[in-house]
DNA sequence: ATGGATTTGTACGTATGTATC
DNA sequence: TGATACATACGTACAAATCCA
């Protein structure tokens, strides 16, 4: 430090970060600050000049020097019109209207959106999240990865709320954090399905769930709860749990070995309809038909399984009203104005894959 | 300009963007400049102080001032890992596997994706793409937007390509700039498509095309071509030409017109899957089976299009192909190797929304 | 509400230090 | 080594915005 100037600047500089001023404090004047380091005005005006260009204080002619709020220059200075998404997948299943919904608000103000997916992994979402937090995003609309596991990257979670970066979850919360959120009801809407398929005298039925995820976890919890309500004892049924990691193929020969019994399961409940319309290709490929020889329900009311035959009967899911609230909500958020998180109900969409078996021998 | 620092920052930032130094030149001394404005050495040392701090020039002491290298300061002093990507539509058709295509090959390398969409707008193609030079992106991959028109950007494309930004154009090129591209055989394949129907003993068929952009113009020069070559004049069928701008409804009574002709055409050529679906749509409330009354044909090889009854006819698009040779030929681009253009072949997929009419009475 | 004091912004002149040529 | 050219530093003056009595 063999320069003044640089001295005087690192001098302020420690001072405004150990808190010696706090934000928007007015700073000594320059006249001051000439007095107390011996220096010329020039030598002041040069490190304090240095300090406003790295965003440590700001000045107004006239009025003085102060503390800029240095912990959250994100979107204060610059421009960066720019909205972080991350979702554990991007462009497959009920994702692009989702993606699509956010991006028709937000590029209606001028916002650019960046998106990401974690493709269900930890690792890639601390990726993610380390590049737009690098590129100073305006706000974030995560979808929380592996939402029912430990969260290793809490750490970078807690730095977002530190920075007060606009932040929305969707799908799943992380209760450490408590940011505003949009969520489905997936235990409410479980348990209706289920009870549909009592109500059209299935009793046996198999669920299987991804329960590393709170989705998964939450329609898990919403098939039990039907059977305690219904007082059918839930051991009558097969539970098939698996993570996202597990091979698909693993999950098809436990369905197998289920329907290797003669007196199997009169219906599937699935997790979601990506693994419904699996199933139900696996099924019919093994001759085993639906809704013929056995009923199946999904979850989010995938366009694509609409289409198919038969049709889904499945949960809806508001998919680009979700993303187009995201989008509305985040802007909320950036304006500084209160927002509420908001929870979809997600009615019964009946289907060609479920059929009655009341009448049957 | 009232203040004389800044008058000489930007005569001088203007003069080296016009070239008038070159880079690495060294420009004149501070007194040079000090005669030269007629101010004081403070105005001087200020105007090029900020130069410096925006990259411009780079000073030495003792040595000069030079120009920097201001064309490819992309990604060579920021660390921004972020590839732009600008299509027409984003979270529909056949847009979600191209994307994804990108992003599995990018994300592997750490790269971000900014996408946008235009909607077929030059305007939001203008807004885009200035969010993303603002940024300062690592590349850009674009669609352009409706391509068969002159397009009012091309100022802001000819920057890009002053800039050397790794730029890759897929399903369209413009000529004026000469990017690396990722083209469809849009013609071959529609003229493929023509001649099946032939084959298929239609000779009256109805042509709809858009043609505001090169895809479209390409496929219905395909069908001219196709009869041109069959030496049927084309007079014998219809042509429907349209704007991405017009309405849908529009168009569909210009198919009804056509179809109240008790001799009316016995197939239909559309220009993608998207609109083939809409007509078949349209055209089976109406009473009119597909392929029974009318055989039809797309283009693009739409996944959902292939799940409907009737499955279409159409042309296959590499989609995800195409996204992941995008995200592979832009990380060369940006390692300064060369690549070459991409051209796929579209062959023929066949479905049930055609049948032969040969033996008929 | 006004005017004078305060505070930052722009500008010039000068001197000296230090790296380059 | 001397001349050149940029870097640091001080003093001064006035302009412009703000603050406060």
């Amino acid at each position: 430090m063999e320069v003044k100037y640089e001295l005087v600047k690192e001098t302020l500089r420690k001072e405004i970060l150990n808190g010696k001023y706090q934000i928007n404090e007015k700073l000594p004047t320059e006249s001051k600050l000439m007095e107390r380091f011996n220096v010329s005005r020039y030598t002041i005006r040069r490190a304090v000049g240095e300090l406003e260009n790295e965003h440590y204080i700001y000045r107004i002619q006239g009025g003085g020097m102060f503390v800029q709020d240095w912990q959250r220059n994100w979107s204060a200075d610059d421009t960066n019109k720019l909205i972080g998404v991350i979702s554990t997948h991007m462009a497959d299943y009920i994702f692009p209207p989702i993606i699509s919904g956010i991006d028709s608000i937000l590029s209606e103000k001028g916002y650019s959106l960046i998106v990401g997916n974690t493709l269900n992994n930890h690792t890639r979402e601390r990726q993610s999240l380390l590049n737009m937090l690098d590129l100073k995003i305006a706000g974030l609309i995560i979808e929380p990865t592996q939402s029912a596991l430990p969260n290793p990257n809490l750490d970078l979670y807690q730095q977002i709320k530190d920075y007060q970066i606009p932040t929305i979850l969707f799908h799943a919360t992380y209760p450490e954090v408590d940011f505003p959120s949009l969520l489905g009801e997936d235990e409410v809407a479980e348990r209706n399905l289920v009870n549909y398929l009592f109500s059209l005298g299935h009793h046996r039925i198999l669920g299987i769930f991804q329960i590393d995820d709170r989705q998964g976890a939450d329609r898990e919890q919403g098939m039990i709860r039907a059977y305690q309500e219904a007082g059918i004892p839930v051991t009558d049924s097969e539970l098939i749990m698996y993570q996202s990691t597990d091979n698909i193929n693993a999950i098809l020969q436990r369905v197998d070995q289920v329907f290797q019994n003669a007196n199997h399961p009169t219906a599937i409940a699935c997790y979601n309809d990506h693994l419904a319309t699996t199933i139900i290709g696996h099924l019919q490929r093994q001759g085993i038909k639906v809704p013929r020889d056995v009923s199946v329900v999904g979850f989010d009311n995938y366009e694509l399984a609409q289409t198919l035959e038969p049709s889904l009967t499945t949960a809806n899911h508001p998919k680009r009203q979700l993303g187009e609230d995201a989008g509305k909500m985040m802007l909320k958020l950036i304006n500084g104005e209160p927002v509420e998180s908001i929870t979809y109900p997600a009615p019964l969409v009946k289907g060609t894959s479920t059929r009655s078996i009341k009448e049957e021998p």
